[in-house]
DNA sequence: AAGTGCGCCAACCGCTTCTTT
DNA sequence: GAAAGAAGCGGTTGGCGCACT
């Protein structure tokens, strides 16, 4: 494309912007506000193509930025938020108040990228790292390429929800979306009838009883004042060695992240403290999707449930290092990792392959 | 002091999406 | 519904500054 429609009566001006074109700018947008980017570059007199004076406007000159170094939070919070979003930096940043996206690129092109990889992660799936057998010493693969075999849940999710769901997931978000009418507040929110996947063996009677509920309604980590999260509850005492219980609030390993541990009658319960406002959900809540408006942050969300899929199973950040057990102050990212704890959990039961095969069965009906 | 390599970051480019006519 | 223009987005590039040799 490069040429706008806004560059084609003069050659434009490139390559850094002077303080006197900033100022110009300012003072143009000050004045009349930006208007039609494609006229700023007239109306202030500058020989810029509309489209850089925005780009300039929004990366550096905005009031609102917040220059300077990303603090350790939003470097977390950026982590996790990519591992449900991916690369779409504008939507990332949304999250960020003062931060670009074009900052957020490159912090993680330069910065973020490598620390992940040095601690083992691959960045872009937010998978562990396992070192290739026989290989280069340097060779890495993402542990999901390895580990592929039946009892390894990560693949039966992954091949549950690609293969048989996700375009129904699809489907089913598109409407979610587009017919949705009403807004939901922070503490009403809406609930849809879907499957609230809950796997209950009889844990009532076992010391090997799991007990897992993976709420899988979009809205629960839609309707998120900081970041969209989805709250995977699980209370289960098998899956933890007994240093666990002991432990209460410290898991060792990768995750110290922010969650309860409540002895319920023998069961050890983890609990999300993601910060929705209305803290519990029942299904006994359910209304008609009909009824429901996503909202994260003040915005509407155009998550795609594939996507939804990816951050809340595929794309689970293990950053063991970077989470020291202070709570950060985005609570809501930490059920994240909790979700991350599910599979750990799972992985030691002989019995997920088929939990998981009712999770799928369950999208089934949607 | 000069040369080189590297990292960071602002800006560009091209594509997609949205809005208007 | 189609076309055109505007805006938005994400990948990439290029230049600057710093560290190292």
């Amino acid at each position: 494309m490069g040429g706008h429609s806004c560059c084609h009566k003069q050659k434009p001006r490139k390559g850094l912007w002077s303080p006197e074109e900033d100022e110009k700018l300012i003072k143009h947008i000050n004045k009349y506000g930006h208007g039609c980017w494609s006229t700023v570059p007239n109306q202030a007199g500058l020989q810029r193509c509309g489209k850089s004076c925005r780009l300039r406007w929004i990366n550096y000159l905005r009031p609102d930025l917040k220059r300077g170094t990303f603090s350790q939070q939003e470097e977390d919070l950026i982590i996790e938020l990519h591992a449900v979003l991916g690369n779409r930096w504008s939507k990332i940043a949304a999250h960020l108040p003062g931060r670009t996206d074009n900052e957020i690129k490159n912090l993680w092109n330069s910065s973020i990228k490598k620390k992940l990889t040095q601690r083992g992660i691959d960045p872009s799936s937010h998978k562990p790292l396992v070192k290739v057998d026989g290989g280069d010493d340097d060779k890495v693969a993402s542990n999901s390429d390895k580990n592929s075999d039946s009892s390894d849940l990560q693949s039966v999710i992954d091949k549950s929800m690609d293969e048989s769901s996700t375009l129904k997931k699809e489907i089913f978000l598109d409407q979610f979306l587009t017919s949705s009418s009403s807004c939901c507040s922070s503490n009403s929110m809406g609930y849809l009838p879907f499957p609230q996947v809950s796997f209950a063996p009889d844990y009532s009677s076992s010391s090997q009883a799991t007990s897992i509920t993976i709420n899988s309604n979009p809205l629960f980590w839609l309707n998120c004042n900081a970041i969209s999260t989805p709250i995977t509850t699980l209370s289960t005492s098998m899956a933890l060695p007994p240093s666990y219980e002991e432990e209460d609030d410290t898991i060792p390993g990768w995750y110290t992240g922010n969650r309860k541990s409540v002895n319920d009658g023998g069961r050890i319960m983890l609990q999300s403290t993601c910060s929705f406002d209305s803290g519990v959900f029942s299904c006994s809540e359910l209304t008609s999707e009909k009824d429901v408006q996503a909202h994260l942050g003040d915005e509407m969300e155009d998550l795609k449930w594939s996507e939804y899929l990816h951050g809340a199973f595929q794309s689970q950040p293990m950053y063991g290092d970077i989470k020291t057990g202070n709570q950060s102050p985005m609570n809501t990212v930490s059920s994240l990792y909790q979700n991350q704890q599910l599979r750990q959990e799972l992985q030691a039961s002989d019995i997920h392959g088929k939990r998981f095969h009712s999770v799928s069965l369950g999208f089934e009906h949607l």
